[in-house]
DNA sequence: CCACCTACAG
DNA sequence: TTCACACTTTCCT
DNA sequence: GAAAGTGTGTCTCTGTAGGTGGAG
């Protein structure tokens, strides 16, 4: 294992020091992903890199800003003076542009409200619209013929003092963010906040040879449905983004994206009416979620029997206990319409329901139960289970896989909700685990609680668990229980890490009960269902709490 | 004039 | 990079 | 009863400057 250095956010101290962290990231992109990089993009960053300080400071304080059109007059910083010259030498390099054609709504958002007046007084005038807000000005603007072609910001607004600088590189800065990050939520700033302290990532080795793409191709392809569903978001229709999405590759990671993203072009598809693009896209996404929505919207527009089919077929395989159980309640629907059997009964197991009789209050419902019911109870949801497990199997969590983690800024490991990961980490996981069987698990939890107390974990909300409510857990829950709810957690993170009840009341026995609080006109919500049936089959002590306001 | 919002910086 | 959950409305039998 | 739609609190933090828009 090659020791390379590990990158490191710079010192704050530093005026730089963005400067320093740009230079981290592009430095372990280029020596650790170079096979992935055209020519043209090393020439272009070479081009970044063989500018003056000034000058590659000013392009990632550009480049780390929202938006890609920038007033020269709005680039003021103190560490690098002048931006004029600096400007200049950017241009000269390529790195950014002058007077790029911007459309209207880009220009009224680069203006402020005064300078819009100025710069469409007559026009405002003319169609009434001197005093309306700047949001009705931009889309009036926008809606005008006479507006529709992209100008150059100089002659929008001749009168300007100001310079208008574009970047030219931003789809490269984004692809090596990615690379280096593995995704695109995750910024600068990643460095900035830890080296504040403000976020603590746990520590895990990694090679380079641990990284998020190993082809040119995936990293296309996430860019792709990026900004296929950026589209989507900003309100395009569903039908050409479906045209548009890239085939699929061999890649099980990007191919579950491809398949979310497919969904969610069916889902917005259906919303706007539009049946045809939403049944082709459900039919070809593989998203564990889309074979039940294809079924009701079959059954919706009356084809009872593809919807009949679809659910008869999935009953046979179904992919998780959510898909099974939207079947159910399609196969309930329709199999009279069909002639087709009766479902055998579901012995929905009584679900165990009390009633409490409180006086109305503002206060949560959850709160309020809590406060009426005698013991020691705690407002738990989701929050102590993944919580005990995560602390229980930190090691397993956080081992060095390749291919988990590449980069210091990891709350979990990259694969965390994707299947197979519990499969690829079965011996870690069950040496975790086997310390339920001789005993040890309850020092081992509390261990690591105080000792990763405030490192970021997806399965760890800290200010939900407190040190009380973690002793009582562990004296009251008997280790068979544990074992048998993370072993449902693991075997899918995603799809069973919601969904359990709202509270745990400890008795004074010793022992304890799971509660799930039910004001007047809330129901029940499938995963919660689901986990009341799993209690229920364990001899876990689990029931739903109805709450009735006092007249 | 002031409350509110947003982008930005660290 | 949202998500999980509660709460509300609508439709249907 | 089921499904769909909406709202809320959490999201990684905190402080600040500038812009906006309504009130007076
Ligand atoms: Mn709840
Ligand atoms: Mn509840």
């Amino acid at each position: 294992m090659a020791t390379v250095k590990r990158p490191a956010p710079a010192s704050l101290a530093d005026p730089f020091y963005y400067l320093a962290n740009a230079r981290t990231l592009v430095d372990w992109v280029r020596d650790h992903h170079g096979d992935l990089l055209l020519d043209g993009e090393k020439a272009q960053l070479g081009a970044w890199l063989g500018a003056g300080h000034e000058a590659r400071a000013l392009l990632v304080r550009m480049v780390m800003r929202q938006g890609e059109h920038f007033r020269l007059s709005r680039l003021r910083y103190r560490e690098i003076g002048d931006p004029a010259p600096v400007a200049d030498e950017l241009l000269a390099l390529g790195l950014v542009q002058s007077r790029t054609p911007i459309p209207v709504q880009e220009l009224a958002d680069l203006l402020t409200l005064i300078e819009l007046n100025r710069c469409f007084a007559g026009a405002f005038a003319e169609a009434g619209l001197a005093r309306a807000a700047k949001g009705i000005k931009r889309d009036w603007l926008r809606a005008r013929p006479e507006y529709a072609t992209p100008r150059p910001f100089d002659d929008w607004w001749p009168v300007s003092q100001d310079r208008l600088l574009s970047l030219a590189c931003m789809p490269l800065f984004e692809r090596l963010r990615l690379m280096f990050f593995g995704n695109l939520h995750q910024d600068g700033s990643e460095f900035v906040l830890t080296e504040l302290g403000n976020q603590r990532y746990e520590t895990v080795a990694f090679t380079p040879e641990s990284r998020a793409f190993h082809h040119r191709a995936e990293v296309d392809h996430y860019l792709a449905l990026h900004h296929l569903r950026r589209r989507l978001e900003q309100g395009e229709a569903p039908a050409s983004l479906l045209e548009a999405l890239p085939a699929p590759l061999d890649n099980d990671w990007l191919a579950a994206r491809r398949a979310k993203l497919m969904y969610q072009l069916a889902r917005a598809a259906e919303k706007a009416g539009d049946d045809d693009t939403a049944l082709r896209a459900y039919r070809h996404s593989d998203d564990h979620e889309a074979r039940v929505r294809q079924a009701r919207l079959l059954e919706r527009r009356g084809d009872h029997g593809g919807a009949f089919a679809l659910a008869q077929a999935g009953l046979a395989q179904p992919r998780d206990e959510a898909e099974l159980q939207g079947l159910q309640r399609l196969y309930r629907r329709l199999y009279k319409k069909m002639g087709a059997p009766a479902p055998t009964p579901v012995t929905e197991a009584d679900i165990l329901t009390r009633t409490l009789t409180l006086p109305p209050s503002k206060e949560r419902v959850e709160r309020l139960a809590a406060g009426a019911l005698a013991g020691p109870v705690y407002y738990v949801e989701n929050h102590l289970f993944n919580g005990l497990l995560a602390l229980l199997c930190w090691e397993a969590l956080y081992a060095p896989l390749p291919g988990a983690f590449f980069h210091p800024f990891h709350a979990g490991p990259a694969d965390l909700y994707r299947p197979g990961f519990a499969e690829r980490r079965s011996e870690l996981l069950a040496a975790c685990l086997a310390r339920l069987e001789d005993g040890s698990y309850r020092a081992a939890i509390m261990a690591r609680y105080r000792q990763k107390q405030g490192i970021s974990c997806p399965l760890l909300a800290w200010p939900a668990l407190s040190e009380p409510l973690l002793e009582r857990a562990l004296s009251c829950i008997p280790p068979a229980h544990l074992s048998a709810v993370f072993t449902r957690l693991l075997s899918d993170l995603r799809g069973h890490g919601s969904g359990l009840p709202d509270l745990i009341r400890f008795l004074p026995g010793g022992g304890y009960e799971l509660i799930e609080v039910k004001g007047p006109g809330d129901r029940l919500q499938d995963n919660q269902r689901r986990w009341l049936a799993f209690f229920h089959q364990q001899g876990i002590a689990a029931s739903v709490c109805q709450v009735r306001w006092l007249p």
